[in-house]
DNA sequence: AAGCGTTTTAAACGTATGTTTCAAACACTC
DNA sequence: GAGTGTTTGAAACATACGTTTAAAACGCTT
């Protein structure tokens, strides 16, 4: 049981790789070299480079999908028929998130970079396997946010989602960097938790914002 | 004049082609072949497909950074002793940046996604480029943001920024796929201003938010 | 301990990449 | 219009990639 995992010591070393360089730039060689493995367990135990950086987002992806499918399960039962409110949403999909890392906390920057990866250089098919996986449980959670805010036209909603969607990928994807960043410039150490917390609120606000009206 | 400037065309083939897939996965010989001119023009030109990469972004953020020192100095002196106010500053800055696009406005969507590989799959050679080359400018504007948000604390205004930054980032990056579902999900035809003018509430609103409170 | 399916290994495969080369074509001065 | 410096062209360079191969090592039942 001390033993390696071949696959699982693969795995560990892609996701870290690949979320830093991106697909393309992390060899089979980097990977395996990393992992401590030889280079063909890579075609061996996953069939394909494509196949391995699928494997990638359904690890990180089956838990947090079904972690999210139970606490909107909970949710509902227990909110019965009280009013749906913005804050309790952003509350809960946060923290299946932060639950969702696995052992290791700081793997939701790592994954939210991956996650910005498969927009920006997704070759399609990754794109295509994430919809049909776990699409579903989103809209779900879209539903309920769109309950909480009645007042927002579908455009508003829609865009200010998407501003959200961003503020979220971009800071938590490079949260190293920027908690470096913070503690060096004042002096005050943050954890991802921390700046979860800080974001929420900004969130909250954004999208509840006083539409703009049209031609000052 | 009508004949075709090479270097030019390389700078248009690799804008779009970088844009699209990445450094990594864009090859001279797609951008040669795009352009239509032979490979070892890229050589011949640029010397190496690293100055390529670092030639295509000067293009762009030359011209805008010295937009925004004018628009800052312009700013300064009209606003003399007044209040420095937030939302003056966003529609400033988005001024600049939609009038920073040359010729073709859209040209925005593409530099927003490149500059959002420079942070992702930035081989540190860029990220150091472009922080000496423009740095400059843009902690002159913050220094506005900071004069126009007096109540909030260095560390708020820090993270707030970087969610300001990553909705915008990520918005216009896919503003062009964003544009297209928001017309087949809600029948209304988009464009890119028109985008910007959604999120300029959205973020003053979410930097003016009320601080959170420490333990609820 | 023999046998058998699974896993690992080292080496090679074919392909694509960035870069270099050097001769040909061009633009322009004298 | 010859001569010069600049730009383009086709081909080759060495290197790195993803994948495949076939033999060796392993784990486990009998």
């Amino acid at each position: 049981m001390a033993q390696k995992d071949t696959a699982k010591c693969i795995l560990d070393a892609a996701e870290e790789l690949f979320s830093e360089r991106g697909f393309a730039e992390t060899s089979l060689r980097n990977i395996t070299t990393k992992a401590g493995v030889n280079l063909a367990a890579v075609n061996y135990h996953f069939g394909s480079k494509k196949s391995l950086i699928q494997a990638v987002f359904a690890r990180f992806l089956t838990p947090f999908s079904e972690n999210l499918a139970e606490a909107l399960e909970a949710y509902k039962s227990r909110q019965a028929d009280d009013g749906i409110e913005l804050h309790g949403l952003l509350v809960l999909l946060s923290g299946v998130a932060l639950r969702s890392g696995g052992t290791r906390p700081q793997r939701l920057d790592i994954f939210m970079r991956l996650l910005g990866l498969a927009y920006t250089q997704g070759q399609g098919h990754l794109r295509k396997f994430l919809k049909s996986e776990y699409g579903p449980v989103f809209q779900q959670y879209m539903a309920l946010v769109t309950a909480a805010t009645p007042e927002l036209s579908d455009a508003d909603r829609f865009w200010r989602i998407h501003f959200m969607l961003g503020a979220t990928m971009f800071t938590l994807s490079g949260v190293d960097s920027l908690t470096a960043m913070a503690e060096h410039d004042l002096g005050e150490p943050t954890n991802v938790a921390q700046v979860v917390d800080q974001l929420l609120p900004f969130l909250g606000a954004g999208l509840k914002a006083p539409a703009l009206k049209k031609s000052v």
